[in-house]
DNA sequence: GTTCTAGAAC
DNA sequence: GTTCTAGAAC
């Protein structure tokens, strides 16, 4: 009975095979959806519509369709190019959940807030993810591809330490990993955005000169420079009035919804109830550092073995804009009693968004906090200090 | 595959 | 009391 409830959810790839909405792009063999749970900004599933369950399925014979489902890759691919350059990873997964062969396409930034687990980050950074051209050289080599062993597969998927797949950061816990690759994500939006707008004054100031030499001034329309959000060019995709669409291609085209290029950038504002790190510790912190000590007196604890991130992080999860407008705000913040002194305590109310303190946290002192006096001293400095 | 949660572990 | 984990449910 539980195996059939599994094959249930294991056939959802098939499932939306049946519903073209989904589709991105369609073709005779393949068709490109938007991954459901998608581990990076960019994120797409190229699932062949013949039976087949995964690579180890395939032979020889079948590198026809393996070219055929990487055409398709090209072509999602290139409809990201009105945004800046990313890098994307395209091959398979070596142990995959779901009944039916799919491509990922996924870009390389793995900043989401699907990405969760240790198990997510192993399953495209480790052996477990072949990528397209190993697949396809090992079937044109060997003609065929071995599915993996129970227990290596466990092993991979909990593979540590983990390492960053663009820079020599190593780290054993998955929280330090996504604050890390966030840095990476902003760093280059950041890049992204300069050179869109250095690229902006350039064609100004080419077009300025073209102007003068026909000796024809003419005013430039005051355009703002476009920077953020990126999503929202998103909404136009494969803009290029010189070539028109397939009728595949009109089809994808018109099944686009608001985000279908992927979520928009600018998810890490602290106001968007999307951002995968709200409600979560800082991670300003200063990567590979042992995590601080807790505010309070708590013991020392033993050394955990298995990686550790905060529960709520953990359980982070996708809410409806607006979902937080009524609701209790978190406890490790917003907790009744006063954690530390807050600015709005110490500095005449001036305090910085609800559960933000605002500069370096004070140093518990229990000498003071409980030595009546001082105690006494802070509460009538509250009133002098709220009527200045 | 994801989400949820009871109960173990701390 | 809080955090983590395994397992059930979907």
């Amino acid at each position: 009975m539980e195996a059939d409830k599994l094959a249930y959810f294991r056939d959802e790839l098939k499932r939306k095979l049946n519903d073209k909405r989904n589709f991105l792009i369609e073709s005779d063999r393949a068709v490109v959806i938007k991954a459901d749970y998608p581990k990076s900004q960019y994120h797409f599933r190229v699932v062949a519509k013949e039976e087949f369950r995964d690579i180890t399925q395939l032979t020889e014979e079948h590198l026809p369709l393996l070219d055929h489902m990487m055409d398709l890759a090209n072509q999602i691919i290139e409809k990201q190019k009105h945004l800046e350059s990313r890098n994307f990873l395209i091959g398979f997964k070596v142990n995959t959940f779901w009944n039916r062969l799919n491509l990922h396409v996924i870009s390389d930034d793995f900043y989401s807030m699907a990405m969760k687990r240790l198990s997510h980050w192993n399953s495209f950074n480790s052996e477990l993810f072949m990528p397209f051209q190993i697949a396809y050289m090992m079937l044109s080599v060997q003609g065929s591809i071995e599915s993996i062993s129970e227990q290596s597969y466990n092993k991979l998927r909990n593979k540590m330490p983990l390492r960053c797949n663009q820079c020599e950061f190593v780290t054993n816990m998955l929280l330090d990993l996504k604050a890390h690759l966030y840095q990476h994500w902003r760093l280059k939006e950041d890049e992204r955005d300069q050179k869109k707008k250095v690229d902006k004054i350039m064609k100004m100031i080419s077009e300025t000169k073209l102007d003068e030499a026909e000796a024809k001034p003419e005013l430039l329309p005051e355009e703002p420079i476009q920077t953020q959000p990126v999503a929202a060019i998103a909404q136009y995709p494969n803009e290029n009035p010189g070539k028109p669409l397939t009728p595949q291609q009109q089809q994808a085209q018109n099944s686009y919804d608001k985000y279908i290029n992927g979520p928009p950038v600018n998810m890490m504002n602290q106001k968007n109830p999307n951002n995968p790190f709200r409600n979560t510790p800082h991670f300003d912190r200063q990567p590979q550092k042992p995590p601080q000590p807790r505010f309070g007196p708590r013991g020392p604890m033993a050394p955990r073995t298995g990686p550790r991130f905060p529960h709520k992080q953990q359980h982070n999860r996708f809410r409806a804009p607006g979902f937080n407008e009524c609701r209790q705000p978190h406890p490790l913040y917003h907790s009744g009693r006063q954690q530390f002194p807050n600015a709005a305590s110490v500095s005449g109310g001036q305090a910085g968004p609800p559960g933000q303190q605002q500069g370096a946290r004070p140093k518990w002192n229990l000498s003071k906090i409980f030595n009546p006096q001082n105690r006494q001293n802070a509460v009538q400095a509250q009133p002098t200090n709220s009527s200045s």
